[in-house]
This record gives structure tokens, C-alpha cells and sequence, in this order.
DNA sequence: ATAATAGTGTCTCTAAGACATTATATT
DNA sequence: AATATAATGTCTTAGAGACACTATTAT
């Protein structure tokens, strides 16, 4: 039989499969805090209840595609920062059936997300206490989370911990133009400890990352610190 | 509706949906070269051709079930290192059908593998060459891969880079007592470049995850060296 | 002037690389 | 004895942290 005949009488149906669908990580920073986008959902299993925005992924869709899409249809925009996490699948995790879903994680500044997001909900809190997290509601009060979401959040952090030395995540949550302390603040929440001033400036501005913009900030009642962009990679 | 009428009425066929799939990189190391796990495809598509091993996920069956159960089936044995890698999504990847393939990355000392594995062409050598790789057969011909195994091996052997300076991964390739210059040939393959000894010693022996097992390698017409295992962290 | 933060200089400590030296096995 | 590698010591350099100091803005 040639590859073609073969195709030919191939049948997809021969076995039964999985269910997949990308569910996405979008975090922001504001007020000191990371931020998780939620949605609420309006249907069964869990409705009522915040969870990630996520969708089935198309027959003619790739999996990023999928994520681009749910992202365009929540927050109404295209990310800074945007890669796959991890695939869960868990037997049960969804309690309609055998659903695998890929797990994507995209990072946006809150300039960009506010515009977008208009219900302070949307936005979940993320409170560390010893080693774990949980997310808060626009209130404070813990917010319970639908499927392995909480597992999924806490992938995505492990993720962004490990990716803050060495690629952009940090940049992808400031906006174009930044001060350094506004970098060295997003570092220390990500971190969750505080960092050393002269050499975090050093490192910083060693790797040749950053180039001044020669504007500086304004509005506070101290002296303007310089503003700096990412430089793009030659 | 309550939920538990909703999951009664669910209807799991309402939508077309993908296959999945996992794929297994299993990587060894022996003469001097990382070596990747190969079987050879018995059916079509791509009949003849070389591939990484596979196999659709049963509806009852995780993920790691599955990588674990080709592992089992294609080395007969469990693995030092197994995790997920990347999950592989592009449209027409597979010729048959949409095919969503979750990527597993294993590793295995040879001693082990060379027990399980009998034929020399299921492992295939690593060549590296300007940036990129080929993987050559027993005979060091070239391999053609069939699907997307190149990509796939490419983002397992970046994965392994990045993860051998803090991880365990370097000693998932060796024998359960190894000497420091059996472990820094590994990095020195894997990194692509040669290490500084005394350097290369005192950064590993530093890490507290070295004890000395009082033994000595013998054989070699040369001082022998002393042997060291992996400390289990407590 | 005062307050608040920006930005820099100095010192110390740690780790890595380069190089050389001593130690210990086999032949 | 010759040889090959193990294992260690020394020197230099680079980077990070701690701390203190100077600079610059708004009020």
C-alpha cells in the first residue's frame, strides 16, 4: 500500500479521543501586586465561579493561534509576552470529560490591560504567604478557582521566577519607558525579597539591554529619575 | 440547571476534536556523543523511516502515563529523568489528521540502556555542526526524520541545556557512581566547549549534592580517580 | 531649607579561569 | 623510570552585596 492509498482510507475515528483546549495565564502588575486575569464563568460546570479564560482549540488552528485568540477576545489586544506553559491532563480534571488543555502564559502592563479589562474583578490579586499564593477579589477575600487552575497559576509563576534573570518577562510588565526603579520594583515582587540598589543598576545596565531615552520622569516630589527602553536586539 | 443535570446531558461529540498524542526524546550519552532513542516506523505514514517512539493517549491514561508507558515499551525500563517537554500543534504536522503531539523528555544512563536496546541504529548520534545538529545513523549517514521529530529534538536539546547547572540532569546521564572527570565530559559534550578543571571541581564539590563513596574507578593505566554518587536531598 | 529619591564610589566577599605543582596509579 | 591522569594551590579578574556619600528635583 503507498502512503497516498493509505491516507486515502485512513479513518480518524477509529479511536476515541481527548477533548483540547488552551486555557491562558495573563498577568499584570499594579499597586505593588502581580495580577491574574479572570473570567467569570457564565456556564456549567463551575459557573458563577472566576476562573482563567480558555476555549477549545479549532480542527484548523494551531494551539498558538488558539492562545492569541482567547487573549484577543478578553483583554481586546495583542501581548508583550506570550508562550506556552505547560499541558495538563489530569483524568479529571474537567468534570464533562477528558479535556487536555494547553496551558499558555502571556504578561502585559497594566497601561495596556486597563484599557482593555473594565471590571476590577477581572483582575485577581496574588497574595504570597508561606511558599504558596492564593488570589484575592477586588475586596481582599479569597477567591476559589474552578478545574487545576491554582495549579496552572502556580506554574506560571514558577515559570516567570525562573525566566526573570536571564530573558524579557520583567520588561513585558513596564511600559515602553521606565526608570530603573520601577525595573528593580518589579523584580523585587517577583522575587519577593528586596534587591541591592548599585548592584542591581550595574547588572541592569551591563547587559546592554537597556539604552536611555535622554527624557525623565515627571510628577514626583523628588528628583526625576531617567527614563530607559528596551533596546532591540541587532 | 444544576450541574449535576448539566454533566448528565453533556454531550462530549458536540465538536470535532484532535487526536493527541505523546512523543518520546530519550537521550543517553556514549563515545563522546549524545545519542537519541530511534524506532523505525512499521506503518504509514512515513513507513521505513526512523522517528521518536509514540503513542496516542488512552482516554483513561495521563500524560505522563503514556510518556511512561513507551518508555517501558520501547527500553524496557523506567527512566532517571522524565518530563514533559513542549507541546507540538501545527496543522498539518501529521498527514492523517490533526494530531496534537505532547513531547516527553527522557534521559538514561547508557550502561542502562545499552541492556534494553539491542539494535545500534535505534540509537542515533548527535552531531553538532554551526548552531544547528544532524543525527547520524550507526553508519554515520545522515537520518531523515519523519513529522516534526527534528524540531522536537532540537527543543529537547536546548531544555537540557539550560537545565544542566541547576539541576540533576548531567547525572540522569551517568552510572550511579561516576568520577568528576566522567561528569565534566558530560557538560563539556553537552555545553559544546571544554570547562576549567579546578573550577569545574570545586563548583560541583561546593554544591553539597557529591558525596565521595570512598571507592575508586580501576582499569585505566593512570592514578585512578575517586568515585562519586548523587546525595539524595533530604 | 527640607524631603525624597537618583545616582555613584568604596570596600569586601565569593566564584571562576588560568596556570602550575604535587600525588598516585599502571606499564 | 616513564607516563598519564588525579587532585590541589596560587594568582588574577569579575561580579554582587553592604554601606555611605553626593546630586537633583519639588515644595
Amino acid at each position: 500500500m503507498t502512503e497516498s492509498d493509505f491516507l486515502a482510507s485512513y479513518d480518524p475515528n477509529a479511536f476515541p479521543r481527548p477533548s483540547v483546549t488552551v486555557d491562558l495565564v495573563l498577568m499584570s502588575m499594579t499597586a505593588g501586586a502581580l495580577r491574574v486575569l479572570l473570567t467569570e464563568r457564565t456556564e456549567q460546570p463551575f459557573e458563577g465561579l472566576w476562573g482563567l479564560p480558555g476555549s477549545f482549540v479549532g480542527m484548523k488552528e494551531t494551539l498558538d493561534a488558539a492562545a492569541q485568540r482567547v487573549l484577543h477576545e478578553k483583554a481586546g489586544l495583542s501581548p508583550t509576552f506570550l508562550e506556552q506553559l505547560y499541558t495538563f491532563g489530569a483524568i479529571d480534571r474537567d468534570p464533562r470529560m477528558r479535556i487536555i488543555s494547553v496551558a499558555y502564559f502571556a504578561l502585559l502592563p497594566y497601561s495596556l490591560l486597563s484599557a482593555a479589562v473594565t471590571d476590577a474583578r477581572d483582575l485577581g490579586r496574588l497574595r504570597f504567604e508561606d511558599g504558596g499564593f492564593e488570589v484575592l477579589d477586588f475586596s481582599d477575600d479569597p477567591v476559589p478557582l474552578p478545574f487545576d487552575h491554582h495549579q496552572i497559576i502556580a506554574t506560571a509563576l514558577e515559570r516567570l521566577r525562573a525566566k526573570l534573570d536571564w530573558s524579557d518577562v520583567a520588561f513585558a510588565l513596564l511600559p515602553e519607558e521606565f526608570t530603573l526603579r520601577e525595573l528593580q520594583h518589579v523584580h523585587e515582587v517577583i522575587r519577593g525579597k528586596q534587591l541591592n540598589k548599585p548592584s542591581f543598576r550595574t547588572r541592569m545596565l551591563t547587559t546592554g539591554r537597556l539604552e536611555p531615552t535622554g527624557r525623565r520622569e515627571s510628577g514626583g516630589a523628588f528628583r526625576p529619575a531617567e527614563l530607559y527602553r528596551v533596546k532591540e536586539p541587532e
